[in-house]
DNA sequence: CTAGATATGCGATTCTGTTCGCCTTCACGA
DNA sequence: TCGTGAAGGCGAACAGAATCGCATATCTAG
């Protein structure tokens, strides 16, 4: 389940027409963009750059909300405009590296190569980017682990195109007689996705180096391409 | 700093002899157990019943601090004797649980069908008993992902054992030629057991069934085993 | 028996995410 | 021009986990 259709419409959008949903609020807007919110987009800008900063310097936990409001110039409760909760911020960053990330792949994914390398650089580029920051895995997690499900829904869903993506590319595989013509694309995509999500998970415990998350995931992805009888 | 020494000596032990470091607190204990802490552990078995009977009642968010010091018949504050966060409280209750699933997985156990079944009998055993509780699953998750280390470490020990156990079964399996000798069992089990994971923490958020989790997690063994080429 | 050490318990307090009620600003339509 | 309604903001308040300081109970050593 889970209708991929809409993609996010990712924030990165020019301000340029009327959005369709624009703001955050579950409230449902009765009226179109007016140019009051132009004063709102502002506010958010700062909020998120507030957040940011003060992720990077002490972390999710340790950054207060508090201390982002301040930042931002802003009371706390103030934030609650804006977004609906903490971990949202942070969501709303792991959105964007998500889609850097593809974007990424897309530019550099070279469909002449083998499968296998292409799943590999596929999840390379995704590593790449979400390493960057141990919190952004750390809170991703954790927030599918609300009951809320109103934050965790997003991350689920950015797993969803993930998947899809894989899943994608094996299809592809599959066509040029790659992989074999039985594989399940899709349940294969998820146990890929799955490797490099456990993988991760670990790292940012400091159970693993970097180093030995990479070497991780690929061994994963040939295990998975090769067979534990072959 | 934190002297890890003391190995949390599980606290199924049968109460007779002076255990070497019965008590859970930091504090390093300067003398053995002289019997008053037959009182202590009174009151942590109120403590975990109570916090049980709730979590199953109302769900780990559900269940606060004070009702379960409540129903434990004393002050909120003085859990902390005890445990150190309320989390802790849970991830004894998924201890016990993978306990019993590894055990039960040993009686059960039968070395000469193939590694294959064997693996996907020990992965069931323990799907069966993990999935009781969804909180189970989701907050064990979600304690790993805390900064604090202290239950998380608990948690991921279990994970580690748990990869352990399966390396085992695969190591066998190679020595059988049941396997390919140039498997790594160890990265070959970490991906086994992060399939299951990863299924299972779809599960736990309702993206899939029971019986969706299930067959994604078989899907993903025959996957591990064929792979997707041959 | 006394002194000391340790384990257990409690109420008050702190910290933090989040909600609430109220106010200001501003675009729009009559 | 005024009324309306929504966006945005604020301080107070709330709830829940965790901490603190102090009190009490239980044992050992001398």
């Amino acid at each position: 389940m889970a209708q991929p259709s809409t993609p996010s419409t990712s924030r990165t959008s020019g301000a340029t027409n009327r959005a369709a949903a624009p703001n955050p609020r579950s409230r449902v807007p009765l009226r179109d963009d007016d140019g009051r919110l132009v004063r709102g987009r502002k506010s958010r800008a700062r909020i998120r750059a507030a957040a940011l900063l003060l992720f990077r310097e002490k972390g999710f936990d340790g950054a207060t909300l508090r201390a982002i409001a301040a930042e931002a110039g802003m009371g706390a409760s103030s934030i609650y405009r804006h977004v609906k909760s903490k971990e949202e911020l942070l969501i709303e960053e792991l959105a964007d590296l998500q889609e850097d990330a593809w974007t990424q792949f897309r530019k550099t994914d070279d469909r002449t190569r083998s499968t296998r390398d292409r799943v590999a650089h596929f999840i390379d580029v995704q590593h790449e980017l979400l390493t960057r920051d141990r919190d952004l895995t750390l809170i991703a997690l954790r927030s599918t682990t609300r009951p809320e499900a109103r934050v965790s829904r997003r991350v689920l869903t950015l797993y969803d195109r993930t998947v899809g993506l894989l899943a994608e590319i094996l299809q592809m595989g599959r066509k040029n007689k790659d992989l074999s013509s039985s594989a399940n694309v899709l349940q294969a995509a998820q146990a890929l996705f799955h490797i490099t999500l456990g993988a991760r998970i670990a790292w940012s415990n400091g159970q693993v180096s970097d180093a030995g998350c990479r070497e991780s995931i690929q061994a994963g992805v040939n295990l998975m391409f090769d067979g534990l009888e072959s």
